[in-house]
DNA sequence: TGGTCATTTGGCTATATTGCCAAATGTTTT
DNA sequence: AAAACATTTGGCAATATAGCCAAATGACCA
């Protein structure tokens, strides 16, 4: 693996490893529906306000999730909506186990 | 956010988490052409084969790729295809940090 | 059987991540 | 200007992850 490729691989693993955590899942299914300031999420999540400030800026380090001051508070959005896909084949590694795990059941 | 829903946003992070390293992606990326023993992985990553390994059980203990004993070596190969998607949203949120970056420096 | 090759596992250290609290910053209201 | 609110930042302790070496396991060959 050349250094280009390693460069590469590495800028990918930091996206991915952006969404790599329960609550920043749940952070971006939610902003795919709408925008939501931090207090609103923090409300959903239960968590520390800072906690959740800062998967939100770990979200938009790297491009996934933009923010937008109003006043005293601050919007989030998905800035790359495609992200959903994720969920679509996470999903479906989810069902794939699930099914072997009927499958091996079975027998 | 109820229990249930929780328990979800788990196990979808377990297999995001899987791939977050670039090596990790590397092998996905790797083994969705063609099928490849643990001596040849390591090869092309220039890592210790133990930490190549690792790596791999990692991937298949969340289901993303299988293994197959052929003799005293192990093949490895992708279970589910669609996790290819990864790759082109993962690459469309690069290219649009990228687009931005450019924008930045054309004012 | 003994030796060699491919792979996995155990153990260890170094590093990174998480989440809380407390404090700082910035905004609005009175 | 002070108080109240929304958010971010710093700091710290607990936990998780990464990668190497050494040792164990399992398959094949002589």
């Amino acid at each position: 693996m050349d250094k280009k490729q390693q460069a590469l691989f590495e800028a990918r693993a930091k996206i991915v490893k952006a969404m790599a955590h329960p609550t920043r899942l749940f952070i971006v299914d939610e902003l795919s529906r709408h925008e939501k300031c931090v207090a609103e999420l923090t409300e959903m999540i239960g968590a520390d306000t800072s906690t959740v400030s800062k998967h939100l800026s770990i979200l938009k380090s790297v491009g996934i999730i933009i923010d937008e001051k109003r006043g005293s508070q601050v919007y989030y959005k998905l800035r790359v909506p495609c992200v959903l896909n994720f969920f679509g084949c996470v999903e479906s590694v989810l069902k794939s186990n699930a099914t072997e795990q009927l499958q091996l059941l079975k027998k």
